[in-house]
DNA sequence: CGGTGCATTGATCAGAATCAATGATCGTGG
DNA sequence: CCACGATCATTGATTCTGATCAATGCACCG
């Protein structure tokens, strides 16, 4: 089921009430965390679930919250990230639609979270979720799955921070939201780049200058071709992916 | 239970016949996987569990290798990492007593395994593991927890790699290690280091001759001293922690 | 005792950061 | 509709941290 872009969320507009039947006509039910549930089980954790919605550069949570909530993006990009007490920030991920946030240790956020644009967000109360996770040990091993990819992710972007240079860092960052679109059944090879230089720096562990100057090394390489709205057209997907890997 | 160091394991030397009962005698029973069974719960894992023992520098497993097997560490130190084809190597993680390893994505594991000592590992069969997560959600709620854990760590990693100066990160390297020992009801002021400078340098993206200028630096700055057995004497805890953060 | 591998220290280099200026884009209000 | 200011992106000049290249030191082992 593709999306249709547009200016109003699916599941506001399809459902009399969202706030009490959201997941009946979430768009992102296949991806997120309910892929792995039945119709009489969404209706239940429709009960649950309420839709929020956050400006840009709003917060969603910040580190060392309370956990209460857990969240599965169904519009928009969230950027979580870390902070050093002198400002310096690592952008530890992009979430974009199905993907879910909110994972906590001892009960606490681990990382902050910031709407990169406007970001439609489904949230389910922490408690009321265990609740729910103690009669479908599907959803918690679901949990567990989302939990592993995240970690294979993690350290994919470990081995970019620590070992890439600054070209295979921006051609890995590319490529990553190319093959993230597909996931989410969206192809095409225009790639959209919502968030700033600065955010793209913090997450490749650059600084924006750097950034910038390897965007137009890309084009004059003719790699890529920066396009209206924030859009990026991959010209050369092989020799991108070959860059991202050291080659 | 702290564990009395020896050349053998003691898994071994107490139980009569450890392939059948390795778990009864198990000393990191409390702090891996294990730790949410009850006693005749732990007989059934006994039941798919195996112990081997790897060699220094000996691999567990290889990146993209079938992950058949989930382990977790009873003894020695275990390194975790990523190539590029050029050779380039990210460490993603050292892994001790109680640990676990091996979470994959799609049944292929994410990352190469190495014994960085002797490695005594505690083996569960994947399918037969899976089966008795079926029975016991406790134990797929516990590899939730730890694959959170795990989660973040390397988002703290992230921001060591992507933000941190080589001293911090050398820094944060020694404050995380005491940290580790003090979980696993460790204590002490004198931290084993099994590793070479090359895994340290790989593990906090830096080159060893880095790792080992700014090893001098902090014996210069008396913040540690260097002992005997690969042991390093934290000396000024406080200020570790201090240039761990960024201060 | 010599050899091998690892760690340390020194000299130089390079990639990315920093400092600085200019250019593009967007929203606002006249 | 355009002028203005603010913000963000780009480009250039210079600096600096950590990498690379090179030599020496040290410990363990046959």
């Amino acid at each position: 089921m593709p999306d249709v872009p547009g200016p109003l969320p699916k599941a506001l507009s399809r459902a009399a009430d969202p706030a009490l039947q959201p997941c009946a006509a979430c768009e992102v039910r296949e991806l997120g965390l309910c892929a792995v549930l039945e119709a009489n089980e969404l209706i239940e954790t429709a009960a649950i679930a309420r839709i929020s919605v956050i400006a840009p550069q709003q917060p969603v949570f910040f580190e060392h919250d309370d956990a209460d909530v857990l969240f599965n993006v169904t519009k928009g990009t969230v950027k979580l990230f870390k902070l050093l007490p002198d400002g310096r920030r690592q952008i530890t991920g992009f979430l974009g639609r199905g993907d879910f946030l909110g994972l906590a240790v001892n009960d606490v956020y681990s990382y902050s979270a910031e709407a990169v644009d406007e970001v439609h967000l489904c949230g389910f109360p922490r408690k009321k979720l265990e609740a729910l996770l103690k009669r479908y040990p599907k959803l918690e091993h679901r949990l567990f799955e989302i939990a592993s990819d995240e970690l294979a992710a993690a350290q994919e972007q470990m081995l970019l921070l620590g070992r890439k240079t600054a070209r295979e860092r921006l051609a890995s960052f590319l490529v990553n939201l190319l093959r993230a679109q597909e996931r989410r059944n969206e192809p095409g090879e225009q790639i959209f780049l919502p968030m700033s230089r600065a955010d793209i720096a913090d997450y490749l562990g650059l600084t924006t200058e750097t950034v910038s100057r390897t965007f137009s090394q890309f084009k004059r390489d003719q790699f890529i071709r920066l396009r209206e709205g924030a859009r990026v057209e991959i010209a050369d997907r092989a020799r991108l992916e070959d860059i991202a890997e050291g080659a």
